[in-house]
DNA sequence: GATGAATGAGGCTTCATTCAT
DNA sequence: CATGAATGAAGCCTCATTCAT
């Protein structure tokens, strides 16, 4: 069981990282986050020396919720790497539906967001943005690799994806497209357009490379 | 010949468009952009009324240099459809390079950079960059089509792209995952890359879709 | 028949003594006064070398237009002392009364608006509302005085007033008093219930002073 | 004992309500206010989110003062009508002298500045001025009263005061007639001939009415 | 002489952060 | 340690006024 000061701790990086998430870096000032995580505004500083720790806090919090929530939880539901990947595209729509159902706005992508606003002022923020894709990444790897098992067990000698960190890099920067046409057209259902268009390039195209 | 003030209403727009792209609107001040622009901080009021309007304003003027330079300056130097696509992400690539040999930084997308700071702040500014994007569309639009064409003319019945808006929206979609990409890793080749996967996907996916 | 430069100058004057009679000193700017105007506003400084210079300018102005149109005016239209207060009373009404409908706000005394707005901040503008209410009180003062003799007349050796000086400062004040209040309260009749007091005032009080 | 915070605020409260009352609103910025009150600026809008609010809470502070130092005293000191209509006029007249006499200016009604100098701008400042007047009133009307119910006693049938409403407004109106005399010809008596008049005009006016 | 363009100074407000109890 | 109070720096914007053609 928690002590208090860590249970301060996260309840001051949850706050945060939903409000970084849904209002940006610099639409959220110390105060707000201070008073929505109901804790003096000194005692703030006392758990995080800065906004920008802060911050940086709240992409590897978010990397590790994310983690846990869109990916292990799609991984656990089937072993089947098409469908994982369509329960991956799901939870994030999902999370953006609720959202959007809440505000009336797409968030976008927490990662993308802070690390396009900051990664030409803040070279910390744009390695710990890196970091979690790496993270996700890891996560795509599986699924390529396994659709390529699963292609050589079905026709017993078709051509593996020639570069899977290709296929990956397509996987992250497909969602990333996806996460910022929602935000930027309001509309949670590009995320399952990402999908789309994601499951027809894996079975089309990422075989013939 | 232009009138003084069109020229220095010109000068400040080319200025504070630079400016928010590579530093982003937050990290940009009036005061820089004022000295940047070699006008004094009143004469730039005198031409846009607010640092919300002047952003509005360098979203339009981008959205014409890019319409310009990149698109029209590639439908100019080639008909096919598909080196049309190259020269479009060739001349993308060119200028991130530029910008990332001149100030070790990969600035980004424009459109995608401020639309992500500001999307959940200020309405108006998601709509002017989703009209840039609405305009760039016609020019996928055009390439999606004339693939089409070149298919059906080569064997003579193959099938028809089922659904044009969805490779339009893959097109788009792509190049601002590939932005993404180029500006979190800050790495220019990652536009190459994301040519890599639009030429992929038009070949082998889009028809059969 | 006036040259082009003298009635730009009174039209300059005209339109701010306007806006600075309806929304105060500092609530207009040059801009707004040379646009109003349709000058250009380097043409309105050669007119008016400052801001205070025309102000003081249109302090002039309106105690000359007061007096012609609410004084002299009323004194034309009859010789009756009372009448002639109750007419001044009641062009000051109509003057507020047509500005309340027009805007939905009672003005005030452009004289006493301006000179409290400023008098403790410039000397000359004091000096000018002095000036302007010096003159006002020497009708004020045939008025008196001609009650006076109308009663003497009357009863054939009634008190006069023993101070008439009292009684032109009571008049003054009691404007005063009612023209704040119908700004404050934004009520044109407040002007009314001036004129009131004003009349029982000469009627019962001062010949008994 | 009060919390610091609280004294702070009060310290800024009589600090701006001094500075609008003997320079203005406009005359005044916050940056003198911070430094006359020896807080931070920053602390200031701690304190109050704005100019205008600070304005309206130096209203008032003010009304409120002014009902204890010049209504209540005046009415604790004496219980004849008349006397006490005499002290509060007295009272007035030795806070403008003082003013007059440290600054060489009568600093007139702090009710009738403001609101005379905004009333046109802002509908809330017009409002706390009249709700200020407003609390004053209740004093004039039971000096009307009183003096009414002196007079029954007296002659034991002398007529009523017809409308108590007009001579509390009367009341209310020749004082701000006054206090705008004092200013404007800057002579601090014009409090005390206000008083004479409003004698005057209870003596032998208003009875008749 | 009229006009488009320019400008220095200053105003209100907000921010991230630290002090002091 | 928790909290109310304080703060320096900066940001956006506006103003009266002047220059230059």
């Amino acid at each position: 069981m928690k002590r208090k000061g860590e249970r301060t701790r996260e309840r001051i990086l949850e706050v945060a990282a939903q409000l970084f998430w849904k209002r940006s870096y610099h639409g959220v000032n110390m105060n707000e986050i201070a008073s929505a995580a109901a804790v003096n505004k000194a005692s703030l500083y006392q758990y995080f020396p800065s906004k920008e720790q802060l911050a940086l806090a709240t992409i590897a919090h978010n990397a590790s919720a994310t983690g846990d929530w869109v990916f292990e939880r799609s991984f656990a539901a089937t072993s089947d790497p098409m469908e994982r990947l369509s329960l991956i595209y799901q939870r994030v729509y999902e999370t953006t539906k609720a959202a959007f159902d809440a505000d009336g706005l797409c968030p976008g992508c927490p990662f993308v967001n802070i690390g396009v606003e900051m990664a030409t002022d803040n070279i910390l923020v744009r390695e710990a943005v890196n970091e979690a894709f790496r993270a996700f990444g890891e996560y795509y790897l599986r699924i390529v690799r396994d659709l390529d098992a699963g292609r050589a067990g079905t026709d017993g000698g078709a051509a593996p994806y020639l570069d899977e960190d290709f296929a990956v890099d397509f996987l992250l920067s497909n969602m990333n497209g996806a996460m910022v046409a929602s935000k930027l057209q309001n509309r949670p259902e590009a995320i399952l357009d990402g999908f789309r268009t994601a499951r027809k390039f894996l079975e089309a195209v990422a075989p013939a490379s």
